[in-house]
Parts: C-alpha cells; sequence; structure tokens
DNA sequence: AGCTTGACTTTGA
DNA sequence: GTCAAAGCCAAGC
C-alpha cells in the first residue's frame, strides 16, 4: 500500500512527498499531485506548501511549477532565501528558474512507485 | 450559505 | 516556440 486513504489530509501526503525529496533535487506542485493520486489538484499542493510553515521540515523550496521556475520564492522567510537554499545544496538557480531543471527534476511517482 | 483568490497544469489559438 | 483561457480543490473573506 502506498500512502493512506484519502481520507487523511492531502496535506500531510504532500508533506510526506516533500520530505522524501533527495537533496540537490527538484520537483514540481504537478507530480506530487500525480504521485497523490489527483493531478488536477496541483493547485492544492501549493496550498500545502503554504500552510507548510507551521511544519518543521518541509523543504519547499525542492518544489517547483511545472516550468522550474521558482514561484513561492516570495512566501519564504526572504524572497532570496529559497535560491539560497536551492544553491547550497547544489542547485543552481537562474533569474530564479533552476538551471537544467528536467535533469534535476525528481519524479515522484516513478521513484516513489520502485522505491515503495 | 456564496464568491474570490491562489506556492498550478493543461489545452487551444 | 509564446500567450490566453479553462479546470481544479481548498482556504479566506
Amino acid at each position: 500500500m502506498k500512502y493512506s486513504e484519502q481520507t487523511q489530509d492531502f496535506f500531510e501526503q504532500v508533506y510526506q512527498v516533500v520530505r522524501l525529496i533527495p537533496k540537490g533535487r527538484v520537483t514540481s506542485y504537478g507530480s506530487i499531485a500525480k504521485a497523490l493520486g489527483t493531478p488536477k489538484s496541483s493547485r492544492i499542493v501549493g496550498w500545502a506548501m503554504n500552510a507548510s510553515h507551521k511544519h518543521p521540515d518541509i523543504p519547499a523550496h525542492r518544489v517547483l511549477n511545472r516550468n522550474g521556475l521558482l514561484t513561492g520564492k516570495m512566501h519564504f522567510e526572504s524572497p532570496t532565501r529559497m535560491q539560497e537554499l536551492l544553491e547550497k545544496e547544489g542547485v543552481k538557480v537562474e533569474k530564479d528558474k533552476v538551471v537544467d531543471f528536467q535533469r534535476l527534476f525528481w519524479d515522484v511517482q516513478e521513484e516513489l512507485g520502485k522505491g515503495m
């Protein structure tokens, strides 16, 4: 069995996946949503991240949009905090965009599918 | 109760 | 390739 039933909070599932993202890798909201079985709920993932501030360890800086753009950088402690965190993990960021995003992309559906 | 907004994605032009 | 519009679900007003 993958995750719990959908009766559990969608946010918890999102957080769980985000925490599993390897250091130096990134993913998109859509991939997480799809991994949870609701690809249309990509926006909900964003909401989850918005609420992730009340959580201790949520590497939200590893979660970007489909274009690899740091869309939520303005919601961090500082607008530049997200980029700094990514660069500190070895991820190069150019103009609020992750360099070689496609290469650093961490497919949740695949990784979790073959890992679990 | 309803309407608007939002850290998104996909499809159509 | 880009730009505009629709769809989606949850939280906030």
